[in-house]
DNA sequence: CCTCCAATCTGCAACGATGTATTCAACGCA
DNA sequence: TGCGTTGAATACATCGTTGCAGATTGGAGG
């Protein structure tokens, strides 16, 4: 059916073997023989069998990732930025939906997506450190910062943290004292919320304002989550003049909730988010946050990546590059 | 290294091709063979190897979906939706950015990542139908039904004529008489922007309302290219009442800068867009705009494709299912 | 003129599965 | 008893590459 090397070397008059030699730029052939098996390759429209190079060489040039829903915008626009970044460095990556549910992490971690891989990209959600490390393989695996941050692990890492107690501290830069918190519960301090929420903590105690449980509202992180969130925080009677969403969908949908009601933004409630989606700066108003430095991110993540794929220096030492963070003051919380 | 087939068939005391068949199900297997085999094969943890299957088989399992960019909202939430449909037929999606390059679409639809594929999905964007017919191969293609229409191509229609009428009839119903189409120039007839302007055109006709070109303006299909859009309507000083964004992208950058410039929406100006990305209905005010039934194109283009793929009837008819469209009224124009 | 080495090219096996053809045993039936 | 038929398992070739070892060629050096 298609046109293989043998076609080639046949139209080239060389062997087979010379033809895989060309192409793999094999350093002593002739520059008469390379031309020659150029010119066939040419006329034939000759292009390699991917599958079959695979199978002998062992490798796929493809990456695969593992994040749970591509239509979350945070997702989508990191898997954007890491397809283009692989690219550049000649992979291919293959996206994996976990839908957050463990099963289907650990699948990806070790089953037949890994074997299409040569490495692996993961946004852990519903699974730990432990996990993890019990279920992944021997190919190389870069978590990327999300909720999991363990020692062992190469990963890229967002300063959840101090991304966090920068936004905060600017809230209460502006005036404000009672600061809910959308996306975690009292007392998270592992995962991205949990880490967020101490930074949140530690702002708070730089400025001497006391900390209030009754603030915080755990909540989905999606859009109908941040707004069920506000409402429930509103019914509660708890007084407060910020609202920091976790993420930005979360304040998204918060803002959206607020405005509902009639509340004014920034006025009577200001509304700050994490993550600086593209959504976050058309808002009405538009949205206060923490550039966690996704572009910066995605081209760490893909060179640790692929390094430990080509093996270059083949030093074991866990790697974890941090991002870093920016803050975006706009409308919602000026 | 891995486990293969040959271990396996040694652990269970069978040839290998017994292995190979009880792994394909084949129909005359003893089942205390088949119990052995099974045996062997979880003991030994044994997965195929799926690079050496699609060598021997010519089948990937794989199918490619090229679009311009997944932080495109909508793009992001097509993906997803077929992927999850793909999933549940058993085949993966690779997906491919062609970043609305027609030379990035051309490699897309014949070169190595082809190849590593038994189908594709495609959103053309830069190609028109001749240069899809002239570069695509032999392998089963599906269109998505956004700017390319061609009788000679399967694909998976959106009703963006009827579709685009219906918002422009709700807005005149509404009261609205002069309403600004971003997104198009005038004139266009193909595409999805062509096709859009022409139901909107109809809408007017049939209410009796005159069309103007001045109303006619084009612009990039994001955000900014909405916002910036109503900068320059604003500074041409032409008269509006209505905006219609011929995506939801683009209608959500243009209220944003509505906003921004102190307009009341809907009050001053409504604001309907086209396509109805969860975003829409978290704006604020959430967005007016209509539902091509994205999850139905999704399911439709799945099963289509793979039905190709898998030559089940072998017709060679071309398909072209129409997905039914949904408007939805919200604030921004109600 | 012969040896030796580097440059260049070639042949064969192998990667791990599947397709085709074949073998072998057991069974029913004349 | 002998023969055809069917169920069950196997042997061998094959998919299109690349790794490895070996063959060939053309000077440089003695």
């Amino acid at each position: 059916m298609a046109v293989t090397m043998n076609d080639v070397a046949r139209a080239a008059g060389v062997s087979l073997k010379t033809v895989s030699n060309v192409i793999n730029n094999y350093e002593f052939i002739r520059p008469a023989t390379k031309q020659k098996v150029l010119e066939a390759i040419a006329e034939l429209g000759y292009e390699a069998n991917l599958t079959a190079r695979s199978l002998r060489s062992g490798k796929t040039n493809m990456l695969g990732l593992v994040l749970s829903d591509l239509s979350v915008p945070y997702y989508a626009e990191l898997a954007s930025d890491i397809m283009k970044a692989a690219s550049n460095r000649g992979y291919r990556v293959l996206v994996e939906q976990s839908a957050n549910q463990a099963e289907h992490e650990r699948a990806a971690l070790q089953g037949q997506f890994r074997n299409l891989t040569d490495g692996l990209f993961f946004i852990p959600l519903a699974l730990g450190g432990d996990d993890i490390i019990a279920a992944a393989g021997k190919k190389p695996l870069v978590l990327l910062g999300e909720f999991v941050e363990d020692p062992r692990l190469d990963m890229v890492l967002i300063q959840n943290q101090d991304a966090a107690a920068a936004v905060t501290a600017h809230l209460l830069g502006s005036g404000r004292r009672r600061i809910a918190v959308l996306g975690a519960n009292d007392g998270d301090t592992t995962g991205s919320n949990g880490l967020r929420l101490i930074g949140y903590r530690h702002a708070l105690k730089a400025n001497g304002v006391e900390y209030d449980p009754a603030l915080v509202i755990p909540c989905g992180w999606r859009r109908d989550g941040g707004a069920e969130a506000v409402s429930r925080l509103l019914a509660s009677g708890v007084e407060f003049d910020a609202v920091f969403g976790l993420n930005d969908v979360v304040a998204l949908g918060a803002l959206h909730e607020l405005l509902v009601r009639g509340y004014s933004v920034p006025d009577d409630v200001a509304v700050a988010g994490f993550d600086d989606i593209d959504e976050a700066r058309f808002a009405s108003p538009s949205l206060t946050t923490v550039s966690p430095g996704r572009t910066e991110i995605a081209q760490r993540a893909v060179d640790l990546l692929i390094d430990r794929v080509e093996g270059k220096g083949e030093r074991a030492d866990v790697e974890q590059p941090r991002a870093e963070y920016a803050l975006r003051i706009r409308q919602s919380a000026p």
